[in-house]
DNA sequence: TCTATTTTGTGCGTCATTGTACAAAACATA
DNA sequence: TATGTTTTGTACAATGACGCACAAAATAGA
């Protein structure tokens, strides 16, 4: 719920009132297709793909698809924002877990799963939003949304250990930017081909740094 | 030194000869011209500006600009290529600072500085190559290339700590990927707009942090 | 069956982008 | 001055992208 972007823009809106009364059905499922145009975008980009290949790729023909989505921004509006709930929803529960060091490493495990799921196409805002942040409105509000919920997301589970016995007095939004911060990275990472390996390694890593500067179990000593 | 593209591509090959033996003189400065694409293809991506905008931007038109420096995505291999080196450059001047906490900021403050000047374009690698990374080789070339000589950079200056007495058996590897991971996101969150300030509050914090593992000073403390 | 409504798919016109050809211009050398 | 060389700038052609118009198709309701 924290990063929703604001669906009240021109831009958002849908030209069509299906299912008003009577009217020649859809040859397709709106949901189906905007999936299919998010995956489209996030392997892409933006500006990476023309309305007949994004058309194309949904299986749908040109007019249909302005019809029924808009133009090329709003398209890119919807996928985004779809896509940034389904990542708060996921990485929220992944952190529900009681366990510190579990919870992170869920979350690392989710995303990391996320990002190179079908190829290695990264996250789908940090990869392709900055690009066009500085020439598109809606690629720069997407990204930073994202980047604030990210932290957001940390620090909110952070604050949960401040509650317990024996905590430390540790500056928690130091930590959630930089656990914020290795979560873009990752989406960088996966988008130049490193393996599930090496991001869970790297991902590893960071938790085990954290959990040390929370004053804990020195799992982040030296292997070799 | 670490991460230069290669150049032997054909994309890379100048076409023109200039000064061989007579000939008109050029109109323009080829790195001047070329540092003006950079601007361009920095702030708008490969996708996001013409050949006409890049040729308007260096100041010269289409056909020079083409005889000169060949296609788009030459140019931009170029201008990647130079931004590469430079921050290579920069970072490792940075970096050579005896004490380790002020070689870090240094590093640091060295990247916020070029990220947030002349508007707020973050970095020229990791804002601009992801989003085409898949569809254009030579974006996926050169940001594998900028995130390993990141790390490799961070981590060439803690193997020096390592030598000195009283040292820790930390994990350095995992360190340096931490402050790569760090620079990688002070990049996106200054193309998201973020002020000098709050990039450089979360960079201090992730060298506190960073200090505190390496076995020492701790400022890392809650503030509140 | 008839009407109103909505989607579909083809097709057209316009504009942007790109590559390249060509003549004129500006230089070095003999 | 004459020749060869290289750049400049205009111009043209081919392609791609985009928006929209339009008729046909497919439904609901009267």
């Amino acid at each position: 719920m924290t990063h929703k972007i604001d669906e009240s823009k021109h831009f958002m809106q849908n030209r069509t009132k299906p299912n008003a009364r009577g009217g020649r059905p859809r040859k397709f499922d709106e949901a189906e297709a905007l999936g299919k145009m998010q995956r489209q975008l996030w392997s892409t980009g933006l500006s990476g793909v023309s309305l007949d290949g994004i058309a194309r790729s949904a299986g749908l023909n040109r007019p249909s698809l302005a019809a029924a989505f808009g133009d090329k921004d709003a398209i890119y509006a919807k996928a985004a924002s779809e896509y940034a709930a389904m990542m708060d929803a996921r990485l929220s529960q992944a952190l529900e877990a009681d366990d510190l060091r579990l919870a992170l490493k869920a979350a690392f495990d989710t995303a990391i799963d996320i990002y190179t799921a079908d190829g290695a196409d990264g996250c789908f805002v940090i990869c392709t939003a900055p690009a066009e942040a500085h020439t598109n409105p809606v690629c720069q509000t997407i990204l930073e949304q994202s980047l604030e919920a990210i932290d957001a997301l940390f620090l909110k589970r952070l604050e949960k250990e401040r509650l317990l016995p024996g905590a430390m007095p540790v500056d928690l939004a130091s930590l959630s930017s930089l656990l914020g911060s290795t979560l873009n990275s990752l989406a960088l990472r996966a988008r130049a081909g490193w393996s599930q390996t090496k991001l869970k390694a790297l991902s590893d890593g960071a938790v085990d740094q954290v959990m040390t500067i929370l004053g804990g179990s020195s799992s982040s000593r030296d292997p070799g």
